[in-house]
DNA sequence: CGATATACCTTGACAGGCGAGGTATCTTGT
DNA sequence: ACAAGATACCTCGCCTGTCAAGGTATATCG
């Protein structure tokens, strides 16, 4: 695994529905947003990107449909987030938030004790 | 897949690594002072652990030795970190630090122009 | 002497990431 | 006119980490 795409994993469909909610998108342009959002430390993998919408849209969270407006280059596939995946992505966050929390706390070190859990 | 487990993935060695960091312990322990640290909200599976010490021996981060001591229990195997383990400890803390900005960066939302990346 | 806590370990299934490869359209330079 | 490159989509198959389930052994306590 490469040095991010562990600790991105399970992020895959926040950062997709997070750019969704500020309107529809389609794969490449969400490709491109989000690698000059990070200044080109993240890009997501086409494949990834793609088995996330088909997740997504299975599930219910966005639907899709063909645009034919007279864009640079071939047909686009539109993603809208609907209600439900608003819901989703606020859960989302909030567990992003938790699992920051946690994971924050027990990488910190400083821990003490762990010899002997019977001394507690 | 759990709320979380797939946010803490990939953050399991640093954890691991972490608790060692204060000193050798043994799953177990390790698995009691995780959860202790987090009020219960997040335990690492056994399988998961047993796992991950496996995979942090055979890349040298950490190693094992049994303990002969009298606790309350079965034999337990210790593990203490390495000098190389440190080192890829304080690489993986960088790692989260990082990607944490990339996380947040891209799930805040507000972007705009997510429709015609030809516009910028 | 059986239940419970301590303690370790393996197997197999599953899910997500992604390298590699493929297709089609449109623009631009020569 | 045509090749090259950007735009744009999609699939297959492998790899890796998680974890449910199951197993083994020892110590303590009622």
């Amino acid at each position: 695994m490469s040095i991010t795409s562990d600790l991105l994993r399970g992020s895959t469909d926040t950062i997709i529905l997070s750019v969704l909610e500020a309107g529809d998108s389609y794969g490449y342009a969400i490709n491109k947003a989000v690698a000059r959002a990070t200044d080109g430390r993240y890009e997501m993998k086409e494949a990834t990107l793609y088995t996330a919408f088909k997740r997504l849209e299975e599930s219910g969270s966005v639907l899709s449909y063909w645009g034919d407006d007279g864009g640079a280059g071939a047909r686009r596939r539109y993603y809208r987030i609907t209600e439900s995946g608003k819901k989703v992505l606020a859960v989302l966050r909030q567990d992003w938030e938790e699992s920051k929390k946690i994971i924050d706390t027990l990488t910190k070190g400083k821990e003490d004790g762990n010899k002997d859990p019977d001394l507690h």
